[in-house]
DNA sequence: AGGATCACG
DNA sequence: ACGTACGTGATCCTC
């Protein structure tokens, strides 16, 4: 036995407006409807597993019905407005899920289900209609049968009409349940009926006479006068409301039961749609194969000897001198390539080649082909595409890395060579991962397999290869494209792409460490951790793992009995503060801080630093561009914006950071830059006009906001006004202002509240920010970089307000971030431009390293002072403090 | 793999 | 009643 559903569209659709609160689309059109309608429709097809599925609209024309009956015309309810917005979405939505969607000019929908049940019901197919409202009732038979489901106050009944069931309730028979409707009308649907008559009355006529001719030959027969006297007056508009009732189930359709086979609802047209309307939890049921359009991956076309390699070579000569489009990719030779070593004479493994959708060329070291001979085969097709610039696009995923595959002594041409996964980034920043798998799926929709389902495959770095190339290639092509005439594009050209190659070059030159010197600071580090744990042992009565938060509660808190912190998640918290607070009366805590102290630097930064120095005495970490949500970057193996400043001790690490021979370090930092970010983007008078007076910003902000002169401002309201500063920065909340200020939340309250009056320019650039995060879904640097906020539409208040501090901090960090990265470009290009040896080597966010040649530091400071300072024209000075010395310590 | 902790801006 | 300052990465422990 099969099973056919039926829908009644139109009648579901009103449901769900009515049943359900309005909700709106990330765009903001009104969809609570469609959504609701899905609801109702997938929890049907899980309950009745029906083996065809269709929908049945009305069309917006008048129906043959209707302009037999003028008068009916007109009286049809207007839908609203924000209902008849939905009604071609939820046919877009059904379409996209494969949906039968069943209309018929002339005819309304009840017709057409009438129509489609009567002739398709059968010994072997049960037909079930959905529909809203009871006008169906009347096709129910041995194999037809209703369900109407009802929501009120969230929750949906269902009610199943059998005929027995129509029976039971209503008295007649489905047959006769259009003569029940003709007599006591149905103000639902504007059927008349006989006025003065309901359903108690006309029951028993109906099931007395079952038809209309025969309850009107008798209509002298029935009960009270006053009934029959209604009755007669009734006749012409229960003959009207017969015909109205009544369902046509001989429409002319073009249907066939095969088209309403049902299929699978998921697949990547119905993905798009659900991201775009925001279904959240539909999206949980797709797969990742259900989400993206299956393609074939291109055919891989494998160079077997240096002849045919070349031959390629040419052909892809041939193909840019056209103005055609390559993707590539590159492998390096190195087992884990994240980690490059920088060997001169190192080459690449292998390089693929896409020309178009359906072939990429790969070239490995086959037979005679040798890995120099694939590096000058890239290398001619990237100067190549140089010389027809204006018209060939190499798209590439990570053009840094490729870089590294080349000589040091090889001018690498960066600029020719655009970086899909920095493209990528700056259309949205916030996976922070963009394998060509990711990317095919995110630009495109394809799903290819990536890394992962690779893994096992004989030809693993073959078809990863040639697939990056193939997704750089079709990915980068739109992604490119959209940048054009966007934010993006601009910043782009102007920031990103210059700045993979100062990466590049930064992580290639290193930063030199005293081998020696780091040995001996981890081995002090040794006595003292020694000496700690003994004290910590005898103090515990037994020896414990200390580095165990778990270990270390139950001993601190259950054995020796401390006072915890109420703080419990995983068990009880040994954070650095809840041990603070213990410190001052039990040795135990201080001693524990301790421990943690010297084994952070010994296992962080003593043995972690040494085990990255290379042959050549430095350590070459990488700068990730695509890594933070902001624009900022990021330091990773090792990470070299992280080494210790604050505290005394692991300061000195510091002096093992040292300058090649003949060279010292310059090292600049920006004074306050994303206060005077702040002060610039918000166009506060009040602030800015405390920055142009070049005082201390903090004693300042305290003189202003407390009233007092600048002379008299005491230590304790610097060190809050500065804590409100940073507070402002973050995304300002009164509970974390009074953590750190270790004050109460009131208190943190009446400080933000006179930080507002003092700077209401603030205040509004802030609330601004929040608002403008809220209807564009994201925040933008000055530049207009973008950091999607999806938090700040989020119902959970803890979500959203995190939204909202995002929303303040991202454009400033950023900003920031934006400005260091233009500073370093106008460095970088001085340095090249006037052939000069001293270089970039680090960056600290707002902090740079040049390791400069000696006769060249005055005119290197020169040009570190020139380029951070004016890398940007704002209302207020860029300020900045720089150094020289003979390591890092001593530069900053 | 994820949490806790702590190093930096 | 709850539990929050923003942005990172490395190490160690626990599951």
């Amino acid at each position: 036995m099969k099973k056919l559903l039926l829908v009644d569209g139109h009648s579901i659709l009103n449901r769900a407006y009515y049943g359900l609160p309005p909700l709106t689309s990330p765009e903001g059109t009104p969809i609570g409807a469609v959504y609701g309608f899905l609801n109702i429709l997938m929890r049907f097809v899980k309950e009745e597993e029906p083996d065809y599925l269709a929908v049945a609209f009305d069309l917006n024309k008048p129906t043959f019905r209707h302009k037999m009956y003028a008068d009916y015309k007109g009286t049809r309810k207007s839908m609203d407005d924000d209902l008849r917005v939905q009604v071609p979405i939820i046919k877009d939505v059904l379409q996209s899920m494969d949906i039968r969607i069943v209309t018929k000019e002339g005819y309304e929908a009840d017709d057409v289900i009438g129509t489609i049940a009567k002739e398709n019901a059968s010994e072997d197919l049960d037909v079930t209609i959905l529909s809203g409202d009871k006008d169906l009732l009347q096709l129910a038979d041995a194999h037809i049968s209703m369900k109407t489901p009802k929501t009120s106050r969230g929750v949906t009944t269902v009610t199943h009409y059998t005929p027995e069931k129509i029976e039971e309730e209503f008295g007649v028979t489905p047959e006769e349940f259009v003569l029940l409707k003709a007599i006591m009308g149905d103000t639902s649907d504007n059927i008349p009926g006989v006025k003065g008559v309901g359903p108690k009355t006309a029951a028993p006529i109906v099931s007395k006479y079952h038809t209309l001719d025969a309850v009107i030959e008798n209509i002298d027969n029935l009960g009270s006068e006053a009934l029959k006297k209604k009755m007669k007056e009734g006749i012409d508009s229960m003959k009207l409301s017969y015909e109205l009732a009544e369902i046509d189930t001989h429409a002319p359709l073009d249907f066939s039961l095969d088209e309403a086979s049902v299929k699978n609802f998921y697949n990547p047209s119905s993905y798009e749609l659900f991201k775009k309307y925001n279904f959240k939890n539909m999206l949980m049921a797709f797969t990742d194969e259900d989400k993206y359009e299956q393609v074939k991956p291109p055919a891989v076309k494998e160079a077997v000897n240096l002849k045919e390699a070349v031959d390629i070579k040419n052909n892809i000569l041939r193909h840019i001198k056209e103005g055609g489009s390559v993707g590539i990719s590159i492998k390096n030779t190195e087992k884990n390539d994240d980690i490059i070593s920088f060997l001169n004479g190192s080459y690449p493994e292998a390089v693929a080649l896409a020309v178009n959708e359906n072939e990429v060329f790969y070239i490995t070291c086959i037979g005679d082909i040798s890995g120099k001979d694939i590096k000058d085969i890239f290398y001619d097709i990237i100067t190549e595409a140089g010389k027809s610039k204006d018209k060939a696009h190499l798209y590439l995923n990570d053009v840094k890395k490729a870089s590294k595959a080349f000589d040091e002594d090889k001018d690498f041409p960066f600029e020719n060579l655009k970086d899909v996964s920095v493209a990528a980034y700056l259309k949205n920043p916030l996976p922070g991962s963009y394998i060509y798998n990711e990317i095919a799926a995110d630009v495109s929709g394809f799903n290819i397999p990536g890394p992962k389902e690779l893994k096992d495959n004989p030809e693993r770095i073959k078809l990863m290869c040639s697939y990056d190339a193939f997704v750089s290639l079709v990915s980068g092509r739109t992604l490119f494209e959209a940048m054009q005439g966007d934010t993006d594009g601009d910043i782009y050209i102007k920031i990103e792409e210059p700045i993979i190659r100062i990466l590049a070059d930064m992580e290639r030159a290193g930063v030199r460490v005293d081998r020696d010197a780091l040995k001996e600071y981890g081995r002090n580090l040794e006595d003292g951790i020694k000496r700690t744990q003994e004290l910590i042992y005898e103090e515990a009565g037994e020896e414990f793992n200390i580095l165990s938060p778990k270990v270390l509660g139950s001993i601190l808190f259950e054995k020796l009995n401390l006072p915890h912190g109420k703080k419990t998640k995983t068990g009880y918290s040994t954070a650095a503060e809840v041990l603070e607070g213990l410190a001052g009366k039990y040795r135990i805590a201080s001693d524990v801080l301790e421990y943690r102290t010297l084994t952070k630097l010994k296992s962080t930064y003593a043995d972690g630093l040494a085990a990255f120095i290379e042959d050549d005495g430095r350590i070459h970490g990488s700068f990730n561009q695509t890594v933070t949500a902001t624009g900022r970057l990021s330091s990773t193996n090792p990470n070299l914006q992280n080494i210790p400043i604050r505290m005394e001790l692991g300061k000195k690490i510091r002096k093992v950071f040292i300058p090649d021979d003949g060279f010292v370090f310059l090292d600049a930092d920006y004074s306050q830059i994303e206060l005077r970010v702040l002060a610039h983007m918000s166009g506060d008078e009040k602030l800015i006009e405390a920055y142009n007076q070049a005082k201390d910003i903090h004693t300042m902000t305290a003189s202003q906001v407390f009233h007092v002169p600048f002379e008299d401002v005491t230590p304790e309201q610097r060190r809050n006004a500065k804590a409100v500063n940073f507070g402002i920065i973050y995304g300002i909340s009164s509970f974390g202002l009074g953590k750190d200020l270790s004050i109460s939340v009131s208190e943190a309250k009446e400080y933000i509240s006179s930080y507002f009056e003092t700077y209401p320019g603030i205040k509004a650039f802030l609330d601004e920010l929040v608002h403008k995060a809220k209807k564009k879904g994201y925040s933008e640097t000055f530049f207009g970089r973008r950091r999607p906020i999806p938090e700040i539409k989020a119902k959970n208040v803890m979500t959203r307000q995190f939204g909202e501090r995002v929303a303040m901090n991202a454009p400033i960090q950023g900003t920031a971030a934006d400005i260091m990265k233009l500073a370093m470009i106008k460095v970088y290009d001085r340095l090249h431009k006037e052939n000069l040896r001293s270089r970039l080597i680090l960056q600290v966010h707002d902090e740079i390293l040049v390791e400069t040649y000696e006769p060249e530091k005055d005119k290197v400071t020169d040009i570190i002072k020139e380029s951070m300072m004016k890398a940007v024209d704002f209302r207020v000075p860029l300020e900045i403090d720089i150094n020289e010395g003979k390591n890092w310590f001593e530069a900053h």
